[in-house]
RNA sequence: GGUGGAGUGGCCGAGAGGCGAGGCAACGGCCUGCAAAGCCGUCUACACGGGUUCAAAUCCCGUCUCCACCUCCA
């Protein structure tokens, strides 16, 4: 079977096929920097991250670009009512999101334009799109002219006469109120950029048609972004792109939220959980799984008590790796995933059936652990790492190296003295005096290990 | 009003006409000096009412509840 994703426009899961054979071309839409990054923000970047290295598993060469906001109405207000540069406010925040995604392990962007370094490309395709009747200017403001433009509102599957009148704001001079700024007219004391049709600034929406053009060309094959983009802003990507004469995308996928008490999780409804606090109180990797392990298309509903649930059904996955490593040594992850794990891949990144194998694979390699069969153990933890390995969940790989895993962070020294208490732990054991040995153990525990007894002799963890 | 989505066991969370996803919790067993970890087993669920079918959580019709978008939004 091949890759199948489902595709906004067409309302169904689809055969992926690339326009250039053996690449993929991926644009999503990233941050607005006008505040620091709440989790939904960053399981958007996990989503096409995983999207990202599936791909690339599959072997096909991976362009993504994913861009930055570094402008809008929000920035200049904040930097107005701080008192400080508007680009200071955007730039904080720019790094803010990228802390984030780092943090939780996203590969990097083949490309991060931002809207302001791409003025002139905005400015050619407003001069396009005015030559050809799409788009006029009035009052310093240019507007995409909507009527122009048949296939308007069909990703919405939406009618022109069904929306809601816009509300009135400064956007002066339109012939028919549900036309949309590609451009802003410059107000005083606001960042402005000289065009054609006078000073101002880039409008949301054509700052992502101009830098796909000029990024990924006149057609490529993915556009993400989060469910709430497919109208307005990805509608009017759409009519602006192919009014100009781009192919745009062919497939349109788009992720759920992060809800918090059944609410979407956003700026404006101030319920965010912000990544930056999330990060000091949960190890990145675990809010990595609880992140990107539900599928793409459906609701988190954030909760402490899911989160934990999350951590220990990791903690499941990585202590099989852990005494895996332990018995075998170092093993470096299989070549090639299970079947069934790609399979669950294939289906439009069926994350929570992929992992299911993986906790398959893991309870076959307790097992195997459990009667000493060193060959099959190692044969599973292969297996485990490739599979986390593309899900960016495994615990070994150096992308995590700094994330303080439960162990890791400790010296050969700790050891050391840790191995001398045990030391004296067996000994009090072998001379059945357990009262002794529990009292170690305890002690152990009370200073934050853990203490586990197997057939080869005792371990010891960080406690959780 | 228009458009789209959701409701699954104690909890989280997949699936989408038959063949018990998986995890967490709980309980029982094995293992252990006792634990821990692990393994085995138990807990047979799909909002409601109709219908189609040999067979429906899945398809159809209707109802209820919730959420989102309709020019700030991942």
């Amino acid at each position: 079977m091949s890759l199948r994703l489902y595709d906004t426009m067409t309302r169904q899961v689809r055969d992926f096929v690339p326009l250039v054979p053996g690449c993929v071309s991926i644009y999503l839409c990233g941050a607005t920097v006008q505040a620091p990054p709440h989790i939904g923000h960053i399981r958007s970047g996990l989503n096409f991250d995983v999207m990202q290295r599936w791909f690339r598993y599959r072997g096909y060469d991976v362009t993504f670009v994913r861009n930055v906001t570094d402008i809008d109405d929000k920035v200049i207000t904040k930097g107005r009512e701080q008192s400080t540069e508007w680009w200071k406010i955007a730039y904080a925040n720019e790094r803010a999101f990228n802390e984030g995604y780092t943090a939780l392990g996203c590969l990097p962007p083949s490309a991060e334009p931002r809207a302001t370094g791409h003025v002139p490309e905005m400015i050619e395709m407003m001069r396009g799109l005015i030559e050809r009747g799409h788009a006029y200017a009035a009052d310093g403001n240019v507007y995409f002219a909507v009527t122009t433009f048949p296939e308007y509102l069909e990703l919405s599957n939406q009618e022109l006469e069904n929306l809601r009148q816009p509300s009135g704001d400064n956007e002066t001079g339109k012939r028919d109120p549900r036309d949309f700024a590609m451009w802003k007219a410059a107000k005083p004391g606001e960042p402005s950029w000289e065009t054609p049709w006078g000073r101002g600034r880039p409008g949301w929406h054509l700052e992502c048609s101009a830098m796909a053009h000029k990024y990924l060309g006149s057609a490529f094959d993915v556009h993400g972004g989060g469910l709430d983009l497919i109208f307005p802003h990805h509608e009017n990507e759409i009519a602006q792109s192919r009014a100009f004469g781009d192919e745009f995308a062919n497939f349109w996928v788009h992720n759920a939220w992060v809800t918090l008490a059944g609410e979407k999780m956003s700026k404006s409804l101030g319920n965010s959980v912000l990544v930056s606090e999330m990060v000091k109180r949960w190890r990145p990797i675990v809010l990595r799984y609880y992140l990107a392990g539900p599928h793409y298309r459906s609701m988190i509903e954030y909760s402490e008590e899911s989160l934990r649930e999350a951590e220990t059904g990791f903690n499941r996955i990585e202590g099989f790796i852990e005494r895996a490593v332990e018995r075998c040594g170092p093993v470096d992850p299989a070549p090639e995933v299970p079947l069934s794990f790609a399979e669950a891949m294939d289906d439009d990144l069926g994350v929570p059936q992929a992992l299911a194998v993986v906790h398959t694979a893991v309870r076959q390699g307790n097992s195997a652990l459990g009667a000493d069969d060193k060959e099959s153990t190692a044969a599973r933890l292969a297996e485990v790492r490739a599979m986390l390995g593309v899900l960016g969940l495994d615990p070994l790989d150096e992308q995590w190296a700094q994330d303080g895993g439960r162990g890791e962070e400790l010296t050969g020294v700790v050891d050391s003295l840790v191995k001398l208490v045990l030391d004296q732990r067996q000994a009090a054991r072998a001379r059945k005096d357990f009262a002794t040995a529990d009292e170690i153990r305890d002690q152990l525990g009370a200073a934050g290990l853990a203490i586990e007894d197997t057939p080869s002799g005792p371990r010891w963890t960080i406690n959780p």
